[in-house]
DNA sequence: CGACTATTTGAAGGGACTCAAGGCGTGTGG
DNA sequence: CCACACGCCTTGAGTCCCTTCAAATAGTCG
């Protein structure tokens, strides 16, 4: 589980939630509020002018969202599973890379870890086949998902992680079954995945299996 | 090859260059420097454990390089063309999204930029078919590259296209013979390129050709 | 229960990769 | 100045992985 009790910021935190699929900011909207993930799984999704769907980030646990780098929001949020956020105002996030200060690390560490999101996704898509990239994604995944047991809270949908992977749904499902059968990972139950074998999961993730 | 030996950490500018493939960061090394691209291309490479090289995005002409978001860079920056470019201490960088002042829009812009590279890539690859692929690479290069009349100062090599698409260079070079074809570039020299017909151009890059 | 969405599985076809060889341009050294 | 080497681009042939299409199953929510 993830604690943000001991984070502090300067404007009053407002407690939030969000149910699966809504819509947080949409692309275009001007940048009013920043929001800080405390529970729960969303997406960056571009739509683009002819009707294109593109899933181009997942965002955690702590992450932060609508940090005003531009003047509209880049992309649209969507809640994944069930949410729980705080929202802040941008007033007052000021960054100063050459101070130490608690706040003005607190901004940059925000936008870095925003940034992150969307290189690991440009560093999987760099990838040459299907199961070196959703090994190298689940791999990614777990690492931000909070688990019990080696067995991991995993809401996200199939069609999401096809989207965000460049590939197809069926080729997903595929995958994973083959990863179901080489023993790699379980699905004990729905919105559930288990990792049975975690260095073999690395290696496929790096393209070097079987 | 590497220049940080030479290098002054001043507040001041000073103009430098790079010859094509120097090497101006190295992924892992201390954020210590601020570069202002002025004229030339640059890539940021990615070299994984295993060896894998992984061009994540191209640099133009007022972009921002090495902006300290975390203590390490994260990718290796080397030149592609002929560079100039000025270098900046990371002081007095400060940025603060609620005021309008004229340090801070530049620095919270040179981060917008940069991540924008990043993001571009990402929406690319996320596109179906090597021809649309490498159209909307090229429609998106020719908007930061100089040009007289149409025809673009085009320094990228065919090899770093293909690694930034995530294809074959063989592929790249299949697509740019179909585009001479259609009609749509030309190659009237080697580094240069010539938009014939910007429309058509477009309408690839969406993914409705033919 | 029934409608809807998400996942699963199969079959077939095509697009891109790999492998291989040849051409072109550039820079270097004899 | 020429010959050569080297890197980059080009082109062809064959293969395979992944997509598409189609249909069935499972899970969800009213």
């Amino acid at each position: 589980m993830y604690h943000s009790s001991n984070l502090q910021f300067q404007s009053r935190e407002i407690g939030f939630s969000a149910r699966p699929g809504e819509t947080l900011f949409v692309q275009g909207d001007p940048c009013a509020k920043i929001l800080r993930l405390r529970t729960g799984v969303a997406r960056a999704v571009d739509y683009s002018l002819n009707g294109f769907r593109q899933v181009m980030a997942f965002f955690f646990p702590g992450d932060v969202l609508g940090f005003p780098l531009a003047a509209e929001q880049r992309y649209s949020v969507e809640a994944v599973s069930e949410l729980s956020f705080t929202v802040h105002s941008p007033m007052g996030w000021a960054t100063k890379p050459s101070c130490a200060g608690n706040q003005e690390l607190q901004a940059l560490d925000a936008i870095w870890r925003e940034e992150k999101a969307f290189i690991a996704r440009g560093l999987m898509l760099g990838r040459a086949g299907s199961m070196t990239r959703i090994g190298a994604f689940l791999a990614y995944a777990i690492r931000h998902l909070p688990a019990e047991d080696d067995i991991y809270d995993f809401p996200l949908p199939q069609s999401d992680i096809a989207s965000y992977l460049a590939t197809s749904p069926e080729t997903v499902c595929r995958m994973f079954r083959q990863l179901r059968e080489m023993e790699v990972i379980a699905i004990p139950r729905k919105d559930r995945l288990q990792v049975l074998d975690r260095h073999k999961l690395g290696r496929i993730a790096e393209g070097l299996w079987q």
